[in-house]
RNA sequence: CGGGGAGUAGCGCAGCCUGGUAGCGCAUCUGCUUUGGGAGCAGAGGGUCGCAGGUUCGAAUCCUGUCUCCCCGACCA
């Protein structure tokens, strides 16, 4: 009700762009670090980045995919190589051209002029063409593919207008790269990364997405097929989460990827690039945060559970204390998707009701508190990230559990909040899917009318290409609107389309976009 | 990169127009009181006013440049 008093100052409706800043300032998740574009990943925010990545590479082992690291320069021709690709990233290199520094007489320094490169090295947007280069010289036979890679890793994209985890100049990730024999077993691992995407960010993250094909102008450059997963943030804006292309022969023809094949000629490979990136902790804020701050979910959360002992500089509090990392060692004993609980007993000094506070708005799942009355009464004060408050009180919803029935309890509610975040996105997003919408029209009329955040449009359309593609996104684009993706498990097309007017053969999204 | 806004204590802000070497709230520290729900009172610490030049006897304040952030656009795996 209006009573409440959320632990965040500004609200999701108000603003929300200050609120996701707010977001991650409050649940000190991050910085900025004074050059442009470039962020201080804090201890929380870093912490849910690695559960991402623990859980992540996980799958991509188990996919049989290889780590490896690749340099973070790649030389300048062979970046020159697939014209495509250079096309697409020219414009956002970071280029290193000097390597020593002089003093300029007035107490500074600057690039020594003598010590310049002679081939200037770029900074790595993608490592495609690098790690190229390797399989050139990996791949002899059809008996070395396919060959399956992945590094973790961080790119630089000078980005000419950056958010916190959005959109950074530098940002981490992993990059799959694979190469095999023919197109058909390159797509099956392009449709295989995707998959892996979509199931990651639902079941991990909690995040709901749709997973297609992106149109041609949304196309990786130098790839022959981009898919993407799309998730819907809660200002109903799209945010592609995940990206998996296929790259033909293109990649291969400029590294000269070549085997031997069965027959005893010289092929090209068909390679493959995979990535998602730290862009994946902002769309877990814009999908699960609300006006107290981030809501972690449990497989994400680095503590899953935090007890807060009520200490009063009192003989008692050691008892208090005691007892706590007695509950903690309980928990701790028990397993929750798949994994030993995370808990935490947090005995830092201030008081449990004001610490309380700083774990709601980092999202912990779980906290526990406990004082002398709890500990006297064997019971345990028990508050849910996810129902956080008692509407017609206004204050928070504690639970009053006995001290073993949450040792139970526990686990079972976050399994139950895994599924619930995303029962609860999922719904929202597919109340924010409209189809139907059949004349470019009705388009600007819907995302222009009074809706504040409108969501998304999956409208027929005839796929054009070239000009004719252009002159859709141009159009759509002064409704500041994108072509998301061709979700895979659409309906078929059965009408015509809505930008040529010719008869549709697919279904595409139409959203605004991060 | 274009238009607009902003950088003053950890956070949020006032002061700037009409130059005279900083102030408020929250947070922090100390003490006392309080003690089951985001404590109260009193006191204290903390800032080369983003950075660099310039004008001036004197610059947070005026001028120039520059860096960073935010919003809108353009751009964008």
């Amino acid at each position: 009700m209006s009573q409440i008093r959320h632990a965040l100052t500004t609200r999701r409706e108000d603003d929300f762009a200050a609120w996701y800043q707010e977001v991650i300032s409050a649940a000190d998740m991050a910085e900025e670090s004074g050059v442009r574009g470039c962020m201080v990943i804090k201890p929380w925010g870093f912490g849910i980045w690695e559960r991402m990545q623990r859980l992540l590479d996980d799958r991509i082992k188990a996919a049989g995919v290889e780590n490896a690291y690749f340099p973070l320069f790649i030389p300048l021709a062979n970046f020159e190589r697939e014209a495509a690709h250079v096309e697409g990233f020219a414009k956002e290199m970071a280029v290193v051209t000097h390597h020593r520094l002089i003093a300029d007489n007035k107490g500074g320094l600057i690039p020594d002029p003598e010590a310049k490169l002679e081939e200037p090295l770029v900074v790595r947007p993608t490592s495609e063409t690098i790690i190229g280069d390797a399989m050139s010289r990996w791949t002899q036979s059809w008996r070395d593919l396919p060959l399956k890679l992945n590094q973790w890793a961080n790119v630089v994209r000078w980005e000419m207008r950056t958010r916190m985890f959005l959109r950074t100049s530098e940002f981490l990730w992993q990059e799959g790269h694979t190469a095999h024999e023919n197109e058909a077993d390159a797509k099956a691992e392009t449709m295989r990364a995707l998959e892996m995407y979509r199931a990651f960010a639902e079941e991990n993250c909690a995040i709901p997405v749709v997973a297609g094909e992106k149109p041609e102008n949304e196309r990786f450059p130098g790839a022959v097929e981009t898919w993407s997963i799309e998730a819907m943030m809660q200002d109903g804006k799209a945010l592609q989460a995940g990206t998996s292309h296929y790259l033909g022969t293109n990649f291969a023809q400029a590294a000269n990827i070549r085997y031997q094949d069965r027959e005893g000629g010289q092929a090209l490979a068909h390679t493959v690039s995979w990535g998602v990136s730290t862009r994946m902790v902002g769309g877990l804020i814009m999908t699960h945060g609300d006006d107290d701050g981030l809501r972690v979910p449990p497989a994400l959360a680095p503590q899953q559970v935090v007890i807060l002992p009520m200490l009063r500089d009192k003989p008692e509090d050691s008892e208090i204390i005691a007892w706590c990392e007695d509950l903690r060692a309980g928990l701790a004993a028990h397993h929750v998707l798949g994994e030993p609980l995370r808990v935490l007993l947090d005995t830092k000094p201030g008081k449990a009701a004001a610490k309380r506070w700083d774990w709601v708005r980092k999202g912990a799942p779980v906290i526990i508190e406990v004082g002398p009355r709890d500990m006297e009464n064997g019971v345990v004060s028990l508050l849910r990230r996810d129902a956080l408050w008692d509407e017609a009180s206004g204050k928070p919803a504690f639970q009053s559990p006995a001290r073993d029935e949450a040792l139970t309890r526990v686990p079972a509610i976050l399994a139950e909040m895994q599924t619930g975040l995303l029962a609860e996105a999922r719904a929202r997003r597919d109340a924010n899917i409209v189809r139907g919408i059949t004349d470019m029209d009705a388009l600007a009329a819907f995302f222009g009318g009074e809706a504040k955040y409108p969501g998304w449009v999956e409208v027929q359309w005839s796929k054009p290409t070239g000009g004719a593609l252009d002159k859709v996104v141009e159009q759509l684009k002064t409704h500041r609107l994108t072509l998301r993706n061709v979700p895979l498990d659409a309906a078929p097309a059965d009408g015509t389309c809505v930008f040529t007017g010719e008869p549709a053969v697919e279904r595409v999204l139409v959203a605004r976009a991060y």
